[in-house]
DNA sequence: AACAATACCTGACAGC
DNA sequence: TGCTGTCAGGTATTGT
């Protein structure tokens, strides 16, 4: 379930496993996800110790004592589980392999790190951690819309010339790194704006206030992903699963949850993308 | 240059 | 049951 606080669910749950813990071996299934892995892959990252796990936009980093960088994206439909024990006050067994487990890394302390992604839209790749924003896949990302460089001023002038639907324009990973389909419907749903809006005509008041509900609707995300952690724990070890009830995504034909609004839900497609939204109450 | 459509894959689900 | 069609949270590439 990969948007940034999917995404960042995921690296919270994988830092008591894999920070500063060593590779014991790492099994590679395939050549290949969209792209084809790295040469050497498995020989890279055995033996290495995690160093740090960061996040930028929807890649996690993981940076390794060889002095390289380990970026992994989830796509689509990928997965991470851990499984086995790295804290030793349990005894776990792995599960049995399921399809589509393409990476499996087994750690020094026992814990087992499983990518899983049926649709192959992830990806893997090695590259020197000194050097790591120059990579093709983050180069030209924008800023993290949880940091300090995504501010009121900064998405005003973003958007000011822009004739794409303001749908169109937080999608674009180049204004704003991280943001997917489900959280710009719902920030723009929180917003009042409609995501039919040619994104430069919308006043630079309303813009501004894009900002804070965008970081409060990623925050709350995250707060709830971090809730679906807790039950992974207690069952069988699956990691990055989010449960939240949502005021408009996949929620077509249904009542408006804004207060006193007679709307329903529509969806529409824009670039090939479904958009949920109260046309009654967006403008 | 900007923007829209397409392609990459598999699986789940609805309707027949 | 099993077929067909549609849709899916992302992003690079191709086309206009």
């Amino acid at each position: 379930m990969p948007e940034l606080p999917e995404v960042e669910t995921v690296r919270r749950g994988l830092e008591p496993a894999m920070t500063g813990a060593v590779i014991a071996s790492a099994q590679v299934n395939r050549p290949d996800l969209r792209w084809p892995f790295p040469p050497g892959m498995a020989t890279r990252l055995t033996g290495q110790r995690v160093l740090s796990l960061r996040r930028r936009s929807k890649y996690i980093l993981a940076d390794l004592s060889s002095g390289e960088t380990l970026l992994i994206h989830l796509g689509m439909s990928g997965r991470i589980l851990i499984s086995g024990d790295p804290l030793g006050q349990f005894v776990h067994d792995h599960p049995a392999a399921e399809k589509h487990d393409h990476v499996v890394l087994d750690m020094v302390n026992g814990a087992r790190i499983t990518f899983n992604d049926p649709r192959r839209f992830g990806a893997m790749d090695l590259m020197a951690t000194d050097n790591a924003e120059a990579h093709p896949l983050l180069a030209k990302l924008g800023p993290e819309p949880l940091g300090n460089k995504f501010d009121e001023p900064y998405l005003v002038a973003a958007l000011k010339d822009k004739n794409t639907p303001i749908k169109s324009a937080l999608l674009d990973q180049r204004i704003v790194a991280g943001l997917g389909n489900i959280y710009v419907c719902e920030a723009l749903f929180r917003a009042g704006i409609s995501p039919l809006r040619r994104a430069g005509r919308i006043s630079a008041k309303r813009v501004a206030a894009l900002v804070p509900i965008i970081r409060a609707v990623l925050n709350d995300a995250i707060l709830a992903g971090g809730s679906s952690l807790r039950d992974f724990r207690q069952a069988d070890g699956e990691l990055g699963y989010f449960q939240h009830s949502f005021d408009v995504y996949d929620r077509e034909g249904a009542p408006c949850r804004r207060a006193g609004c007679p709307g329903n839900v529509r969806r529409v497609v824009q670039s090939g993308r479904s958009s949920f939204y109260c046309a009654t109450c967006q403008r």
